[in-house]
DNA sequence: ACAATAAATGAGAATAAGTCTCATTTAAAA
DNA sequence: TTTTAAATGAGACTTATTCTCATTTATTGT
């Protein structure tokens, strides 16, 4: 089942305080990725806004929190805990959305061998990888926040 | 053969002028990806700052200018001219190098069919996709900018 | 080639995102 | 429960980017 943010934080040796209880409970809700904007708005009156810029860092170091930049230059965060699989992620330019979205093992397996011919052609050592999908959502679109 | 920094402008319908040289010519001769601080560093005292930004605006309108953000939050861009290939991006997090590689036809076959997918999946049009790798150079590794 | 007109520039002010400082509050440890 | 260490809030500070406006430069028609 879910973890609790008490949970979440103590496993990682992090004191337990208010704001970092906020804090994760909202991405836990969240459910995927958001924007910092959202965040903020979700949380105004409740974490100061250095709070929230140190708390986020803190999740950053135990770990826990992916960070990555909308193709609209917006910071978004993604929390990720043991239990979530590999991912990459889907942007709408009309409504702004952001998705979630998991490829194929066959696929995945693929890239795996393109990453090990790169490795070698440039003599790097690469230990992550993302791909990123950029388009717009159509009328259908159940994810669509328009 | 090289196209030089007139024409490119000339062929787009914007009005040639210093700025816009020399902003073309230095990204011209960097070929790849480049930060925008060493963007700055190679044109001070020649280009304004908001001379600068206005001139990558001016680029990015006419497509002809890619712009995204490093894992350590730097903006970078890069020129993309139309003989430019399609191409990804490799970041060594000791030395900062941003690398373009291009991964075989094969992959990038497979790769569509999985956007394919996703776009019924998530009734999306998409329009444009990015694979990036992160990892370090090794001692061998001559793109280095250590 | 030359005015007339429109567009681009430079300098610095304005804005916004993120970090830092420090006095006060809260959590952890004994 | 007291002591000690860590976290917080409020706002100052920094840095990246955009905006303003007076001046300069390019473009167009003649």
């Amino acid at each position: 089942m879910e973890k609790n943010s008490e949970q979440i934080l103590s496993d990682h040796n992090v004191s337990i305080s208010n704001p970092r209880i906020l804090v994760l409970e909202t991405l836990l809700e969240n459910k995927g990725p958001i924007t910092l904007d959202e965040l903020q708005k979700v949380l105004k009156n409740k974490v100061a806004k250095s709070t929230l810029y140190r708390v986020l860092n803190d999740l950053k170091k135990i770990d826990i929190l992916d960070e990555f930049t909308s193709p609209e230059n917006q910071t978004v965060i993604e929390l990720i805990l043991e239990d979530r699989t590999h991912h990459h992620h889907l942007f709408c330019s009309d409504c702004g959305e952001i998705i979630d979205v998991q490829l194929s093992d066959e696929f995945e397996n693929f890239l795996n061998l393109e990453i090990k011919k790169i490795e070698e052609k440039f003599k790097f050592k690469i230990s992550d990888h993302r791909v990123e999908m950029f388009g717009q959502c159509t009328d259908q679109c159940e994810n669509c926040k328009r």
